[in-house]
RNA sequence: UCCCCGAUAGCUCAAUUGGUAGAGCGAGCGGCUGUUAACCGCUAGGUUCGAGGUUCGAGCCCUCGUCGGGGAGCCA
């Protein structure tokens, strides 16, 4: 192999040229006299196609019966062709066999999720798993250069943690030589006295709740990155949630569109995501789930999934029919793999119909002083067409440090941003409570030990300011981004309740 | 912790309401010079999640358990 190493996708600054990828085996295609090797380096997938001349005989039969996903150097011709993955494709001259691999488990065909998780070390090979990641990768660049451009400073936070964030019923314990601590499930803490040296600060890493939740927004380990300002007020802290998440997402959008459209996100929701979100105090939500606008909205909702679900059940139904009179085979399987899929949809529809009466009951009889539900928050991500800044919420629902809303005491200083779709929250954050004396109350409030929170006491001792921060959670935002129902495959080894394999 | 659904070939699914366990993909072999999850022919592949029960007879019905999916609560 001689020519030059080039990647997939910088092919097009190399036609005519004679090179060298270095990949593996996507999936293959003979024809008898020709093959076509679908091949991918990690940059991308390319077509690699191998013609049966008399020079080369062995090379093609060795070739014949590669595995998928077994690792090749290919040399070849780059040219253009319509025909091909990616527009341009590679006339073989020469093929190095670096791996044989046999029996590769998963296919191209459609497997189920706990196949998939049990594989998750293969899955990340598949297109889609290609494309999440690069977008994931690109949403954490999006937040380390918004943050690092803006002057603030990096702190790392602890993971062992001796004091409790929020409660303690969702924290992980494990064992400090002979002392029981926890796994860090939120920064933030830390992160204000770092704040009070440095100005603007901001932590980045793992986060771990250990809420036996299992539901499609729920992970044991996720990242979270918290910024957090000194000398800030409400106002600013709601316009910097918002330049943040209008930053990952412009950002993404410039530098991933490939990656977004492969996974068939609809790009004019997040050409939308432009400052003023929506703003809503929490009596204001109070207000629209009581209202007839909500009432509406669902009953409308309802009428629609009904009508979605006859239409699938009617498409089954004529698919199934269909199935019997189609002779190729390819169409046959075609058909069973519609009806599949169909079919999840229906179950799915069929869920949320049985859902949206009761989650009408819930909005309908919710009353101030309760904290919003899950249904609640996409019932009012739904009815707007971008992000939603909730603010206020009653000070019995969040946590001991959000501040005192000092005109109205009821209410705490803090914001929540759901995101549009109804992908529910991706930002919690708020004012931190400045002032001694209210810091030390609401400790006690909470029934916590002040002595705990010495050190955390000791910030509003010296030289104490108004300051605040929130926590974006990086799975919920790489979900919503790119339109992908199931957090689980926004990162590439989720852990949730009962998973911890690979 | 609670509610709903599921487990059949390596994978994805069938099995006409309790009567001899099948198909496609994948694997192996052969055919085909432009395939797009290619196609065509042949071959191999099973303790129907586990334990118990009902029955002449259980993949199917009942009880318990294990694992998985979705949701409630809680949350990023």
């Amino acid at each position: 192999m001689q020519a030059e190493t080039v990647h997939v996708d910088k092919l097009s600054e190399h036609v005519g040229e004679e090179v060298v990828l270095k990949g593996w085996l996507y999936n293959s295609r003979s024809s008898g006299k020709v093959q076509f090797l679908i091949f991918r380096d990690g940059t991308g997938l390319c077509q690699a196609v191998l013609e049966k001349t008399d020079d080369k005989v062995n090379l093609f039969n060795e070739v014949k019966h590669l595995g998928q996903e077994s690792s090749l150097c290919v040399q070849g011709i780059v040219r253009q062709d319509e025909r091909s993955v990616g527009g341009y494709e590679l006339a073989v001259t020469d093929v190095q066999i670096v791996h044989k691999t046999e029996g590769y488990p998963i296919t191209l065909k459609h497997h189920g999720p706990d196949f998939l998780m049990k594989h998750r070390h293969l899955h990340l090979r598949s297109q889609r798993q290609w494309a999440i990641a690069r977008v994931r990768h690109t949403v954490v660049e999006a937040i380390r250069k918004y943050l690092n451009e803006n002057d603030y400073i990096l702190v790392d936070t602890p993971i062992f943690s001796p004091a409790a964030g929020e409660d303690k019923q969702s924290l992980f314990n494990v064992d400090y030589f002979g002392e029981e601590v926890a796994l860090a499930q939120t920064g933030q803490l830390h992160v204000e006295a770092g704040c009070l040296s440095l100005g603007k600060v901001y932590c980045f890493g793992p986060t771990f709740r250990a809420e036996k939740s299992k539901t499609r927004r729920h992970l044991t380990e996720f990242w979270m990155v918290e910024p957090e300002v000194a000398y800030l007020d409400m106002e600013g802290l709601v316009e910097l949630a918002e330049e943040f998440t209008c930053a990952i997402v412009e950002h993404t959008l410039k530098h991933r569109r490939a990656e977004l459209e492969l996974l068939g996100r609809d790009l004019s929701d997040l050409k939308k995501v432009q400052r003023p979100f929506y703003q809503l105090r929490y009596s204001e939500v109070i207000d629209l789930l009581h209202s007839q606008k909500i009432k509406d909205h669902l009953e409308a909702k309802l009428e629609v999934r009904r009508k979605q679900l006859a239409e699938l059940e009617k498409n089954i139904e004529e698919w199934t029919a269909q199935q019997e009179s189609v002779k190729k085979q390819w169409q046959k399987e075609k058909l069973a793999q519609q009806i599949l899929e169909a079919r999840d949809e229906a179950g799915d529809l069929r869920e949320q119909i049985e859902n949206i009466p009761y989650h009408m009951e819930l909005a309908a009889a919710f009353e101030w002083g309760k904290d919003l539900g899950g249904s609640d928050e996409t019932i009012i991500s739904e009815l707007h067409d971008k992000p939603v800044c909730v603010t206020h919420y009653p000070k019995e629902v969040k946590a001991f440090y959000m501040r005192l809303d000092r005109d109205d005491p009821r209410v705490v200083e803090n914001l929540d941003v759901l995101a549009s779709q109804g992908y529910g929250e991706i930002i919690g954050g708020s004012m931190r409570e400045e002032d001694f004396d209210i810091l030390l109350n609401r400790i006690k409030e909470f029934g916590l030990d002040p002595a705990a929170y010495e050190w955390y006491l000791d910030l509003r001792r010296y030289g104490s300011v108004p300051h605040g921060g929130f926590g974006l959670g990086v799975e919920r935002t790489v979900a919503w981004i790119t339109g992908i129902k199931h957090i689980r495959e926004t990162i590439a080894y989720p852990r949730m309740m009962g998973k911890l394999y690979p």
